[in-house]
DNA sequence: CTTCCATTTGACACCCGGTGTCATTACCGT
DNA sequence: ACGGTAATGACACCGGGTGTCAAATGGAAG
């Protein structure tokens, strides 16, 4: 996995292309005619490859999405160890997820059209499960480390579980809504995460960030349905 | 969608067999062969239909899993009506999934194979999202209900998310330890979602139903990795 | 019984994603 | 120039899913 760039003094035959190079093609394809109607022989003639070599870039066609997702991961477990100890679980829980959501300004259009992809074409929807479930993983390490017990169980595994719920919630929240700030979403929904949604003390405002998180982007619903 | 049976005095030719009927053969097959080495051709072949005729009972062969879901979700929705106003809302959320998960004696063998198929094999895992919409569309409808918020909002949409990982990690729980009671884990587990998993107040016991479902099956981890 | 209509069926042809195989091509160091 | 190494792409194949259309089936009307 991962293809080294070219590493000085490697015998053999040079990669005629990159996944970073193939992914900007595809993305472009995706952008012009939809992920579904984008082929991956579209894609392969477009990159100038044939079809055979695309998947020698990625595993499959819903794969291009996902980016340099594993490394980012590497990221999240750092955060995730470099909490204090002694900070409540859910609150690093949820400042991590926030970080590890926060991109540089320029990026956040391209991130945003990974997202609407990855959320609203169901091939994609679907194929991310099996995404997540990494992503799961390293939260439930961690869960589990901070409450002593094993990876598998069912709290750490729960937790890991409504924390991803919770994410993709604050990201469909996010791409609906234009020009609202995802960290903000994001910290509002783990405040409301780690409050157990109002279930003890459901009252008016014992919050911390979540009221002027909630302020940043708190407008009605524009949808129907 | 869904087939009736056959109304007296309908014209046209009738049905060479039935959702449930195939659905038997298919997981016959599946049993045998596992989910990927069964082939749609061979469960058509050995419930002696064309395999055309296979996707007129079935969108996918991914969904011969799921039985009869959407109905079920009726039940669901009817379960949440049935709960009192006045009752908290993840309160009324614990009730309502573990009773939804209450299945007869008989058939928790059959509900465990089910499951089993849809949380293991990979293909089933990717598709179930694109199911699981439907059960947290159910889920954010009555959380909304409640909170005076609209369907979409933030917050019944991550209640929604949260609720199904929780379920999910309840299940893969369940499914690790045989002879375990589904929904006792269930109980546990959205219990400790409605404290936010001890954020607020980790203590020792201000457990209700906890303790006891807790009791029932909590040995410590067998698998490794 | 025949005719008409509604409905299901299945054969056939396609499309597309994904994989195994293998000869070919390109590049390294010698 | 040579040999090893790695990427490439043509080819064939599998399996899921869909559109099309003629044929089969059965109820009801004549």
């Amino acid at each position: 996995m991962s293809t080294a760039a070219s590493s000085p003094g490697r015998p053999g035959r040079r990669p005629s292309t990159s996944q970073v190079e193939l992914e900007k093609v595809a993305f472009r394809l995706f952008d012009r005619d939809g992920f579904d109607a984008t082929t991956v022989d579209d894609i392969a003639t477009a990159a100038g490859i044939g079809r055979r070599t695309f998947f020698r870039y990625f595993d499959s066609k819903n794969d291009v999405v996902w980016g340099a997702f594993t490394e980012q991961l590497d990221q999240m477990r750092a955060g995730f160890c470099a909490r204090p100890d002694n900070e409540p679980l859910m609150e690093s829980l949820r400042a991590v997820v926030v970080e590890f959501n926060r991109v540089a300004p320029g990026e956040t259009e391209r991130h945003r059209r990974r997202l609407e992809l990855i959320l609203r074409v169901p091939a994609l929807q679907a194929h991310s499960t099996l995404r997540y479930a990494d992503w799961r993983a390293v939260v439930a390490e961690f869960a589990a480390d901070r409450l002593g017990e094993e990876t598998g169980g069912l709290r750490p595994q729960a937790i890991a579980h409504a924390a991803l719920g919770t994410a993709l919630a604050a990201y469909e929240h996010w791409l609906g809504r234009p020009g609202s700030d995802l960290c903000a979403v994001l910290d509002t929904a783990f405040t409301d995460l780690a409050r157990g949604f109002g279930g003890a003390g459901e009252g008016a405002a014992s919050g911390r960030g979540a009221d002027s998180a909630a302020g940043a982007d708190f407008g009605e619903e524009t949808r129907g349905s």
